[in-house]
DNA sequence: GATGTAGACAACTCTAATACAAGTGACCCC
DNA sequence: GGGGTCACTTGTATTAGAGTTGTCTACATC
């Protein structure tokens, strides 16, 4: 297979971001192109391609640096979204803030069909910046097994061990509450995007309920609106009275 | 029974592309042809069937390469949220609030390609009510025949009479502007949803540009994430009942 | 007529090399 | 502090060569 020199280099580099925080500044064009043993266009290229993807950006006369924002979050891929980070090269963490069983709130009780809930709520770090406030309601009989410790270092999904089969989410915009605010670092009552996510396992029944709140700016949702069947309209919108 | 050779280097292509992954490029027809002992018009008849499959494409001075997701269909109807709005028996409404032709602003033109675009902000109602306001860009030349009636009456992707391919949109959250608030009828700088639209045509060429702005609490949008099998399911957003 | 070979040319891509414009930051001088 | 200079950076435009696909014609073979 043939080999485009500035892909390689593109994806060398998207190493090498990995290993420096954001707001580090990459060595010039001439230098990286002397490394390199290519012309500045070269590398050119290979930086506005790692540019395009959100990766770094430049200003002239300075320099090209790691760009941090915002995160980006493909929605067509189920999963974790500290999964889509690791492998841009962001380091996730997470930091429990509260952890207890509790009786189930009317709205999580309708869905999940438990009264008693154990109720998780994280802060999710990006690269050490506070990203998202995430809340878990899991039912008590799924969740009895859990430590505190357990859901700080791994996802729910991983914890709980069931074979799940998709999720529903629903995406609107909020102003942030004062806890929350707190805790992302912004100011009161700052617009967010607000999140709820139904999962279900295999036999359709829902076995978690979340919320996520992200500050506005920092995160956004990127969504591929494709060619489709006609019969599965894909895309839409739902209005809320 | 003869063996048609541009057939059988076309089976033996086909058992290669599965080893290496979308995106790779092949070896140019001259090596194929000299690897194969053929001439490159032999190459490039399998070549081409495979092109047909969907499996390979080629851009001219490049190569050939894996193609990703291939299919170019007709998307008759997406992203109109008005014909959402009135199967669900609410009567949607455009106000158009500006109509011009301007130089395109430079994130604009950056991605349209053209520094003359027509922009077209409008008011969308339901049932009376405000619910977001819509703001197109679309280069002068493609937008040169519309009127400011006809954009009132009809969605810009039945005016401009193309072959749509889909879109790529962003969902963020924002600080409502001033002159938007009053257009919706929401408090200063209240949250809203904002939403970023880029629209492509079967080419692939960004033909508009939209950037939509609902008031909080007033619009949700609904998604469903698969988690198994990507490809049996839609991608993107979905209206749920 | 369908299939395959051979060759030629145009159009495009990638990479290199070079030049210049324009912005940034540090330093010196008054 | 203000202003100017200078080295260094990215942004943008050229030119050129090698390599690639796109397309065509001519001819041989089954």
């Amino acid at each position: 297979m043939r080999t485009i020199r500035y892909q390689q280099i593109a994806d060398e580099l998207r190493g090498r971001l990995r290993a420096v925080g954001v707001g580090a500044v990459l060595p010039s064009e001439a230098e990286l192109s002397g490394e390199f043993g290519v012309s500045r266009v070269t590398i050119r290229r290979a930086l506005e391609i790692l540019r395009d993807e959100g990766l770094v950006d430049a200003r002239q006369g300075f320099g090209w640096y790691v760009a941090g924002e915002p995160v980006r979050q493909h929605l067509d891929e189920f999963g974790t979204i500290e999964g889509q980070l690791e492998r841009r090269g962001i380091k996730p963490e997470r930091q429990v803030v509260e952890f207890d069983f509790r009786p189930a709130p009317r709205r999580v009780a309708e869905v999940l069909g438990t009264s008693q809930v154990l109720r998780v709520k994280r802060l999710n770090l990006a690269d050490g910046q506070p990203f998202a406030v995430v809340t878990v309601w899991c039912p008590a009989e799924l969740g009895q097994h859990l430590s505190r410790r357990d859901v700080e270092q791994r996802p729910f999904y991983e914890l709980l061990g069931l074979d799940l089969r998709g999720a529903t989410q629903t995406i609107g915009a909020d102003s942030v509450d004062g806890a929350d605010a707190k805790l992302l670092r912004v100011p009161p009552s700052s617009p967010v995007l607000h999140c709820q996510r139904i999962t279900t396992d295999t036999t359709g029944r829902p076995v978690l309920m979340s919320e996520f709140v992200f500050p506005a700016g920092r995160t956004e949702f990127v969504v591929e609106l494709p060619t489709a069947e006609p019969s599965a309209l894909p895309s839409g919108l739902r209005l809320v009275e």
